[in-house]
DNA sequence: AGACGTACCTGACCGC
DNA sequence: TGCGGTCAGGTACGTC
């Protein structure tokens, strides 16, 4: 289940292992993910050497010599593998083969991620990222702006910060932690958070994003060749997917609500 | 503009 | 053991 933290460490990772590297192969084994690959995706990035790779949200920023910019989105169940020890398995979808001979596979069981092409150019008027929020760890992301976007929102605080239009990132664990760092409760109407609300909130969002991505940068080293789930910030989680379990600050059990169809966890009181 | 329901998709899990 | 039903959720889209 990746989030933002998730997506900053495989980044990281990419960066790590294939910047600077040239593009020898793509093999596409299914073309249909949540968008269609475009069918000449694998020429434009044949033979085009990497200069930058970037998080933007929860995409991956891929870019090329040739000022095109390959996108991924690793949806609910993606992951990326860098020369995985077993040579393919279900759902590898798109294999990228480097000059160095690394091997970049993008796998996906549910398919609600992407892979896909855009130019450099056209990028931040493109379909998937026009519309987009800020990003939660810049400074654009303060009190001042979260207060103005949430003004006239009507909508539970939970579902309103899960928006990417307020806010991109910021998935079901970390806006679970985030209100239960900032007391607030997630059925709380966004436009009734007061000012100091707003300014605990951002910083809980802040925080918890920014202790997930130092507890993946710590797990680093463990992380290629592996499924990507194991160690992380699972153990820092406090109340997400705790139903039934003692809150660790004042005892309650803490209680699993569904909110526009989804699961919230929190902690009835310490966070009203 | 914002709210809300629905769709996409497979694997894990549960009850019989 | 096996099988069918249900649930999980990031994002887009259509409708009101």
């Amino acid at each position: 289940m990746p989030e933002l933290p998730e997506v900053e460490t495989v980044t990281t990772e990419l960066r790590n292992h294939i910047l600077g590297k040239r593009f020898t192969d793509v093999h596409i084994n299914r073309y249909k993910l949540r968008i269609t690959i475009p069918a000449f995706l694998s020429e434009l990035v044949n033979n085009q050497k990497i200069t930058k790779i970037q998080r933007q949200a929860k995409y991956i920023l891929i870019y090329l010599d040739n000022e095109y910019v390959l996108v991924l989105h690793l949806g609910m169940s993606g992951k990326i593998l860098i020369n995985p020890k077993e040579p393919s398995r279900k759902h590898d979808h798109v294999i990228f083969t480097l000059n160095n001979n690394h091997k970049i596979i993008f796998n996906d069981p549910r398919r609600f991620g992407l892979v896909t092409i855009i130019h450099n150019l056209d990028l931040a008027h493109s379909k998937l990222f026009a519309k987009l929020g800020p990003e939660p760890l810049s400074s654009e992301f303060n009190s001042r702006y979260l207060l103005n976007a949430i003004k006239k929102r009507v909508m539970p605080i939970k579902t309103t910060i899960m928006n990417n239009q307020v806010v991109v990132g910021v998935g079901k664990i970390y806006s679970c932690e985030s209100l239960f760092r900032s007391g607030i409760s997630p059925l709380r109407k966004a436009n009734t958070l007061t000012v100091k609300e707003a300014e605990k909130l951002v910083v809980a969002i802040q925080q918890t994003l920014q202790d997930a991505i130092t507890a993946g940068g710590s797990s680093l080293k463990d992380y290629v060749n592996t499924s990507g789930d194991a160690g992380y910030f699972q153990n820092n989680l406090r109340v997400y997917g705790k139903a039934n379990q003692l809150c660790d600050v004042c005892n309650t059990i803490i209680t699993n609500i569904r909110q526009s169809g989804r699961s919230t966890f929190y902690c009835y009181t310490c966070q009203c």
